[in-house]
DNA sequence: CTGTTAGCGCATTCAA
DNA sequence: TTGAATGCGCTAACAG
């Protein structure tokens, strides 16, 4: 195996060789007409008579034809499959979100080829590589890096980013409001008179948490309490560091309730909570950002911010589609998806 | 639209042209050497002498030449893209299926087409004539209909069926341990003394089905009981239904503990179980069939039965491609994920 | 080991 | 409205 670069991908292995399929030559001899006639009559519109196009498509069911996309690809320089990229399809957000973008690409005709990038700048940029190749005609992506949308767009692929954008991306993104929901979140607890919130949170370098990370202070700001950074717990991405970070920041501080800035860190919050036997929510409220199914499973519920995240991924997949079809003016699209706050049972009075 | 049949398949739309991409001819010029050359140092193994291979690496990096899939997979008669069709990306279980299968698949090269059915025998047909139409050499299926994975390896392609067999399959199969699975598990509840377990189970058609009943049974039998058919409690497949179904096992029949055939199922479970606040383990146990995230987050936590999920994705995958390569005998393959019972709180002793 | 030739299956010119 | 000719980009034969 070569160390790396492009000549290291994979390449097909001699497989046996595949059972003979029709052509458009067969389906031609058998309806008695051209190839090109039956390409028309197939796929086209206009510039074939009802009856031939009839003909022909029987022709073509009769004898099991089946378009080759390969070979229509590569002539009309067009693909219907849509590279999707994501960190982590064992997450329900992201198995979310591809679940909404393979519906609306599917009903619309498109495929849905699907990496997990596991947040891996490498892998995500090999991932487009391997699009590109693959001569997709768009790719949604929740972007680890610039670099990837950046390198796909250079080649003429329409990008759009999914949950969250970096820097000053130039490729259309769809977005959570995690500034509104964040926000509401957060002035629901200071409403149940917390004074003392602790913020559980992974980034902030993404929209995502910077946003999420704003509406926190904005809701403060709007009832006069200032934040306490050090009631701001960073922590890694993952639940067992949550778990951690949780623990210290109960050590540490005497918080009266705990949000946690998406539905990972969460399970490390509840963890850490229950294992301190700790009452929800009378000694202390949990709340997380991500509404996804287990948190309604526990006890009590969690109180949370609902992503809409299967529309979420529809929305991205509507506008990637629109994109490619030219419907769009050159102008950046952004679409905000809505955040809605979800009261459930975790979130009580502030304990004096 | 038409109405129904191959040609109302959607075609790629007159996007606006892509940018010119580099080819072989482009490589062969900047290396100064023939086309096919090129092909050669790129990607097959031998035929190639380092320097010129090493020169052609350079020069494709250079102006950053990307191969193109269609024509190779068009000339080659081979595809590196393989169709995964599975019935409900947002269930956990077939999501982790999913990235099991996609890691395996990348990390030898190959890309993943992952089509959600929906459990719907028309769209599943729908999906494997696109999977025919790209050329896929394989397809990995969670099989709705025996149909699919028919017309696939009638068209030569082949196919892994993930999960479950129906009927008499030709297709090799990878298949979870679910009697062994399940009879382990209603022993455990068994040794704790309970006599009167209800079955939540949705389906006993397919393996999985079928195989968790006979465990059941055969626990049973093993301890000289005998089963009340009454207590196997047959239900639809989503969670409302499931906690109805639960509702009137329980309302029926005074059982002491419960199994739930999967994951979804114990939603509903848990749901009723709670809303009738019954405390778990003490005045009834609970217990289910695919473990996933939340059974340990919920409050007792859940004894269930881990079927290795991600490893089946991975399986299937490993063993598809290894019948791509030709590398098994003509025989059909069945390979059984081994399951395992995770003992947690919610099972405790038959309350007298 | 390398270059030349040919054609994979299709959609698109262009003529008729 | 249809048919004939062309070539998308690549790799498999073959010859050298």
């Amino acid at each position: 195996m070569s160390p790396r670069g492009q000549a290291a991908r994979a390449v097909p292995q001699p497989t046996q060789p595949p059972v003979r399929r029709p052509t458009v030559q067969d389906v031609a001899r058998e309806a008695g007409v051209s190839p090109s006639t039956v390409s028309r009559a197939l796929h086209t519109r206009g510039y074939a008579s009802p009856a031939v196009r009839a003909r022909v498509r029987a022709a073509a069911e009769r004898i099991g034809y089946v378009t080759d996309h390969n070979a229509r690809n590569l002539r009309s320089r067009t693909s219907t499959s849509i590279g999707v990229l994501i960190s982590d399809l064992r997450n329900p957000f992201y198995a979310d979100l591809a679940a909404g973008i393979e519906q609306e690409l599917r009903s619309a005709g498109y495929q849905m080829v699907l990496v997990n990038d596991n947040g891996d700048p490498a892998e995500e940029l090999q991932a487009a590589e391997t699009l590109l190749a693959m001569r997709v005609p768009g790719v949604i992506v929740t972007p680890v890096t610039a670099k990837c949308p950046q390198v796909l767009q250079d080649n003429g692929v329409h990008v759009v980013c999914a949950d969250r954008e970096l820097s000053r991306s130039k490729s259309d993104v769809v977005l959570g409001d995690n500034e509104t929901g964040a926000r509401e979140l957060t002035e629901h607890l200071i409403a149940l008179g917390h004074t003392r919130i602790g913020l559980l949170i992974d980034e902030t370098k993404w929209s995502t948490g910077a946003g999420r990370l704003a509406g926190f202070r904005a809701a403060h700001v709007d009832n006069d309490l200032t934040v306490d950074e050090d009631l701001i717990a960073y922590t890694s991405f993952d639940a067992d560091a949550a778990r951690l970070t949780t623990r210290k920041l109960l050590n540490d501080h005497d918080v009266t309730a705990i949000i946690s800035a998406n539905n990972v860190l969460a399970q490390g919050a509840l963890a850490e909570l229950k294992d301190r036997r700790l009452k929800i929510p009378r000694q202390i409220s949990l709340a997380a950002y991500d509404d996804v199914p287990w948190m309604s499973l526990v006890q009590p519920a969690l109180t949370t911010v609902d992503q809409s995240t299967v529309e979420m991924g529809r929305s991205c997949a509507r506008l990637l589609l629109a994109r490619i079809r030219g419907e769009l003016t050159p102008k950046r699209r952004q679409v905000k998806v809505p955040a809605r706050l979800i009261v459930r049972g975790s979130t009580g009075p502030a304990p004096r």
